[in-house]
DNA sequence: TATGAATGAGCATTCATTCAT
DNA sequence: AATGAATGAATGCTCATTCAT
């Protein structure tokens, strides 16, 4: 009898391996050779889990996506309003893990350009991440379902912008300044409540 | 940030190949060949002009940059909230140069993991950025100068963060659709705003 | 060559796929893999019954001419003509298998450059053959047996020549044209033959 | 001014290089390495000359080729009868220039086998040959026109299959024998001449 | 100044081989 | 006996860089 693997178990510790290089020296410096290092292997047994780089890079970028909706099931358990803040805290880089995963995302956001296929998993992602936004916004009350996707995407951008500037210049934004921000976001009234002649 | 002089002259036509290059390709395209052939030139030829790949990519980020930056006279002729609403405008990808410039600015931020003088470079153009909108908060009577910054950090968020879902999601993102979401950052009144009536 | 005993079934397995492999895509497709794959099996089986892949190869050339070998008993019930004739005929690729056998011959001449083993053993089997051929001509009375060598190697050169046009250029040399050509060189009268009335 | 290279010359160099290395150790230590090596190159200058592998065979198999039509012309001044044999001993491999000769069409040859492409330039190259025996047949008045062709792939049968076996047991097949049976065939009369009852 | 030939290190990938199970 | 995970040395190829011209 062969050693018994888990298959995925190992792609998953491989893709980690790929994610840590990445956050560390940037996409560029995921070579197989380094990936394999990292994740304490040789080159060759690579090919024994994904078919090529692409299938590799494709797999981690997948695996980082999914780490942050396994998040979601931590928010059951609070009110819509704290979820919803919860939701937004996810993704902003305040600590090393969020801060890799915003480091990975610009990564592959790069990498993209090129590799539509790249960028089709991304933008589902997006997609997938915006609609979850929305179900929040609307359980928070904080619009109706017509307009909740709209405040779903302003939220986001505020989120999203504030993450971009604490990548540019972390010394900047320490994670105080950062949910005092998305706090900010949050302290505007809904759209909808918005009086009309200030829309 | 390079000053156009003689001589540079052949150093920005070659970064604006490697700019082309970028948003067509990738960063992971812009080898010498590629950007030599996209300027109608020899590779050794680049050697005259940059000592290494390392000097042109750190040249093409300051020139795209520099681009940016140009813009902003054209501002002087505005009312201040014209003018504020102007540089954002200028920040969200819009049209295929705009676009192109976030393309190579978020290719520019992946390649600055691991590469600490380009994540300077580029921190200290994003303060540059932000303290240009500080400014244009301030004359636009939008906050008093000790909130200005804050102001004008939460207004580039807005921005940032509809042009990164734009780029995840180009067909969610058409160019009104993130016009009017800049329009509803700006309507959001100010905490500390100057009263309507002085604007 | 090797014998059929209990044991070596599974290497005459394994040499059959191997043999197959080289027919359908050359030798340079026939791995460790591939072969094993070809034949329903797994890398590390082969180690079981090949040291190495050389060895594989050794024992896929002496199966495929083991085969070959293995026509001889059927002529021993035709005429010495008859015989003479169905042994060049065997040399002839006019049908899936010959053709199979020509294919993985060449394969084999063509690797046995810078393998001095395998050279040997081509060699080997080459003078087996030309001297079964010898004997066949001296059977059927075409010359005497000082001059059947000769005549022997006449006749194989003949059918060889032929057998190469048709793998070179397949279109050209159906397998009706291919035994038109031998029984034109079987037609010519051999220098000392023994007169057609004796045959 | 850079240095004035011969693209062609080069890959001739280069093609020569290749067929040395086929010769000595067979087609699968062509490697681009080993190839570069035996011109005194390294691996990335043949990408000057060669886009891929595959290019370089390609090349090599045509000059290889080429090589031997450049001998026709040296047959012009010869008599009909001593051109065809002339063209025919050019078929054996009696010194170490044509020996050479026929180990790299048999490496090519089992190299065709999976590429189509090889394999049509060879099939090419045998019609050539075949067509230019044809005329030396006619000339000599070996046969009609009608008949020609086929009397010159008998001769083309004849010589091949000699070199074959002269491949397979060169020291059975000293240069003199192959000339011997070589003027053996030529001594058969031409087909035309045959009487009908032996056809 | 400008060329492009030439270099050689580094890349992804393939492969025969080994070995614990 | 048989597996297939793991190895590491090739391989083809790309690339930044150098340099004679």
């Amino acid at each position: 009898m062969p050693k018994v693997v888990d298959g995925d178990e190992r792609r998953i510790e491989l893709a980690n391996a790929a994610i840590r290089v990445i956050a560390r020296s940037g996409i560029s410096a995921a070579t197989m050779r380094e990936v394999a290092a990292e994740a304490g292997w040789t080159t060759g047994g690579l090919t024994h889990y994904f078919a090529d780089k692409r299938e590799l890079l494709q797999f981690t970028l997948a695996v980082s996506l999914e780490r942050r909706r396994a998040e979601r099931p931590r928010r059951d358990t609070l009110t819509p309003a704290e979820a919803l803040r919860h939701a937004l805290i996810g993704a902003l880089p305040i600590d090393d893990e969020s801060r890799r995963h915003w480091i990975v995302t610009v990564a592959f956001c790069a990498q993209a350009t090129g590799d539509d296929e790249l960028a089709a998993v991304q933008r589902d992602a997006y997609r997938d991440f915006r609609d979850d936004m929305t179900r929040h916004v609307e359980r928070a009350g904080r619009a109706s379902s017509a307009t909740a996707q709209r405040v779903a995407e302003r939220l986001i951008a505020a989120t999203d912008g504030v993450a971009l500037q604490a990548l540019f210049d972390p010394e900047s934004w320490p994670p105080e300044r950062q949910l005092a921000m998305l706090d900010t976001a949050l302290a505007v009234p809904a759209e909808d409540a918005v009086p009309a002649a200030n829309r």
